[in-house]
DNA sequence: CTCAGGCGATATTCC
DNA sequence: ATCGCCTGAG
């Protein structure tokens, strides 16, 4: 057999990977050093080298792109379709596992899946409900406590809340919001892990069945694993799996999820006879760019311990620029990406990376400006807005009629007279009758317990939702015959939720309206996947489904050639030509949180992001920050990352050079004040009294850059201290 | 009782 | 800029 195109071109390492013998293996691989490449080649050695049935392989990664490009790769390598070989991310393979045994894992056939909004909302429905003070028991903490202990592998009876009586009280809201969502067929996306886990664990027959089908384990991003995640693949492995780990604790980026680095030193410690291998070399990146990112992460302290490098050549600079505010920032990048386009490079081919993903706006604003084609991953992601969650929610209600969620959701918008005091009275009937609150309204309904406005907009919904039922034959159309988007179709027209969103003839009515739309061509063009088909799954749960756990990702995908925007997390395992990093302020990235808060350990996370930024860059690497930048409609001061200041010396080069500093190649630091580089400003120096329109009087107590760039440090009397660019501050001397 | 408009407080990162 | 809460009109 010809194994050369597995192969060729590898190098010792990868090589070594690719063709181990029978066992479980390690690879500690650095960004950029062919992981994805080496693990679908392992993949198409075990298939086509050790004879292993693409039906006993389990490939798991945490995006749905990453899977989507795995499966794909598979596919080319082996040139056939990956018939049973189970590629996806923890979510979507569990999620599989439910739907296939929904009933050994105690669920509703037609559960469904909410999403972290959802999620929120019940669990303040839940606070609510006990009759807890929503002051002190937030909804968002008690999200993010519950979301912890499932990621953990809790359930409440496991949690000793000690003598913490707020502890015992969110043990008991947990307790609720699970009894909820089990009553009302609901999951969450820890849940979904955490009952796939219990699933088997209860189940000893099923993982045994599991257990046999999947003799080898193939997981990326290991290093990201959390402890139930790690519980699902030790399970699953048992004694004989093989398991093949891919990591790079470097890349570390989602502990605030639960993900833990341990789960590495753990693997070669709870598996037998791990083999570890390394791979250092980087194909992707420039010399340069590999100097700064390993210069970066030196500085943190818990690694493994590893360190890329490349026998390419040094490449160009990274540039670095100073903008004055946000505006000139994204000006400067777009004009640097109009002339890139005009040279060589696709839009593609470039990406704008960023902490958080308000910074996006300046940057498409601009792009918008200059009519270059964009795309931004991440953010508010279609079936995340408004009002595709609004038509969402009809279809939730006809599919699973106990989804109460839905059904307020569905109640309120459009408006149709059932206000506060009505549901409050129907949810108490509900809850007295242990039914869902649909259930309850009927019933009011026929005992004649509501009147006026809010009886006819209920009857109207219930009627609604009657004729579009599936399985209901309709006296108004054969409403079994009707095609997923011609039913969404007609919930939208027929509810009144197209009218709703027509009259709200602002200027963001129409995308709403298109949006809809979309929807229905989404639901259109959505096909059901053969194994959701083999595993009875109708296609309005399946879509559904697809909504939860995708998001969104993948609209747009028409457009091939476009600006690349998104987060850094969004980022991750992606390669691009040119980068731009921007936003590199102190405060925005390292996020003032980590600032703040905890200490060291969190820092390094933002570092460990700094060192996934940089290496994502192959050519090019642009960063940037701005010296002002209006958030949440105040304008702040922020001064620029610690992480800049990280960067050798000989890697970078200033677009728009400072003049000296008085430590050079350190930012931030601290310039001592020479009064005639100020041009016609009356001396000033540490010390001085200043005035300023808005923020009053203060004393300078520092600053840095000269020229145009120069700065001050102020400590207002009432406005505290600020930095000020002094071109625009206008300050005036004081006596 | 319902609902819209004004007001104040509030923001990472994602399956 | 957006969300949730409060108020007053219908």
């Amino acid at each position: 057999m010809d194994i050369s195109h597995l192969i060729d071109g590898l190098n010792a390492a990868q090589r070594e990977v690719v063709t181990a013998p029978p066992g479980h293996l390690l690879v500690l691989a650095g960004a950029g050093s062919g992981k994805t490449r080496v693990l679908t080649q392992r993949i198409a050695w075990l298939v086509e080298v050790e004879n292993v049935w693409p039906h006993a392989i389990l490939a798991v990664t945490f995006t749905n792109k990453a899977a989507a490009e795995m499966r794909a790769r598979c596919e080319r390598l082996l040139n056939r379709p990956t018939q049973g070989l189970w590629i996806g991310t923890f979510h979507g393979l569990a999620h599989r596992l439910l739907r296939l045994h929904w009933r050994e894992a105690g669920l509703l056939e037609t559960f469904q899946i909410i999403d972290a909004d959802d999620q929120q909302r019940l669990i303040k429905r839940v606070i609510a409900d006990q009759n807890l003070d929503d002051t002190r028991f937030v909804a968002k903490q008690g999200t993010w406590l519950i979301n912890a202990w499932k990621d953990e592998g809790k359930r409440p009876r496991d949690i000793d809340p000690g003598d913490n009586p707020d502890l015992m009280r969110w043990i008991d809201v947990y307790a609720a919001y699970e009894a909820t969502c089990q009553r009302q067929g609901l999951v969450d996306f820890a849940e979904i892990l955490l009952r796939s886990h219990e699933l088997w664990l209860k189940q000893p027959a099923l993982l045994d069945h599991y257990r046999r089908r999947f003799s080898h384990l193939l997981v990326d991003e290991f290093q990201d694993t959390n402890t139930i995640q790690y519980a699902w693949i030790r399970m699953l492995a048992g004694a004989s799996g093989q398991v093949f780990a891919v990591g790079d604790d470097d890349q570390s980026i989602y502990s605030w999820r639960g993900a833990r680095v341990a789960n590495m030193q753990a693997y070669t410690r709870d598996f037998p006879g791990v083999t570890t291998i390394r791979l250092e070399q980087n194909y992707r990146s420039t010399g340069t760019i590999l100097a700064a990112a390993n210069a970066v992460i030196a500085r943190n302290s818990e690694r493994l311990g590893k360190e890329l490098w490349t026998s390419a050549g040094q490449g160009e600079p990274i540039s670095v620029y100073a903008a004055y505010n946000e505006q000139d920032e994204a000006r400067y990048v777009i004009e640097r990406i109009r002339r890139l386009v005009g040279e060589d490079l696709k839009r593609s081919e470039i990406a704008i990376l960023y902490r958080a993903n308000a910074l996006s706006r300046v940057f498409e604003e601009e792009l918008i400006r200059h009519s270059i084609a964009y795309r931004v991953y991440g953010g508010l992601r279609f079936f995340e807005r408004a009002e595709i969650k609004d038509a969402l929610a009809y279809l939730r209600l006809l599919a699973n009629p106990s989804d109460d969620g839905a059904f307020e959701r569905v109640v309120a918008t459009p408006p149709r007279g059932v206000g506060d005091k009505t549901l409050e009275d129907l949810r108490g009937a509900a809850r007295a009758a242990d039914t869902s609150i649909l259930t309850a309204a009927a019933a009011a309904l026929r005992a004649g317990a509501i009147k006026g406005r809010a009886r006819s907009g209920l009857e109207s919904l219930g009627a609604l939702i009657e004729s579009l039922s599936p399985g209901n034959a309709s006296p108004l159309g054969a409403s079994d015959s009707l095609r997923l988007h011609e039913r969404l179709e007609q919930l939208i027209d027929r509810s009144g939720l197209r009218a709703h969103y027509e009259a709200q003839s602002k200027h963001d009515a129409d995308s709403r309206v298109a949006n809809l739309d979309e929807l229905i061509s989404v639901a259109r063009e959505f096909v059901l996947s053969a194994e959701d088909e083999a595993a009875g799954i109708s296609e309005m749960a399946a879509f559904l489904s697809y909504a939860a756990l995708e998001a969104g990702e993948g609209q747009g995908e028409a457009w091939d050639d476009c600006v690349q925007l998104m987060t850094l997390h969004a980022a991750k395992g992606l390669e691009f030509p040119c980068v731009f990093l921007v936003g590199m302020e102190d405060g925005l990235f390292p996020s003032q949180r980590s600032i703040d808060e905890g200490g060291n350990a969190q820092l390094e996370e933002e570092r460990r992001l700094a060192y996934v930024g940089i290496t994502r860059a192959r050519r090019h690497l642009t960063l940037s920050y701005a010296e002002s930048r209006r958030m949440r409609g105040q304008e702040t001061w922020n001064r620029p990352s610690r992480f800049l200041s990280e960067l050798p010396r000989n890697t970078i080069t200033e677009v728009r050079p400072r003049a000296q500093l008085s430590r050079p190649g350190s930012y931030g630091a601290r310039a001592r004040v020479a009064s005639d580089d100020w041009g016609d400003q009356p001396a000033i120096g540490l010390g001085t009294r200043v005035s300023h329109a808005q923020f009053g009087e203060g004393v300078i107590t520092g600053a840095e850059g000269q020229g145009s760039h120069a700065r001050v440090q102020v400590n207002f009397e009432d406005a505290g201290s600020k930095w000020l660019v002094l071109a625009y501050a206008n300050l005036v001397v004081l006596g």
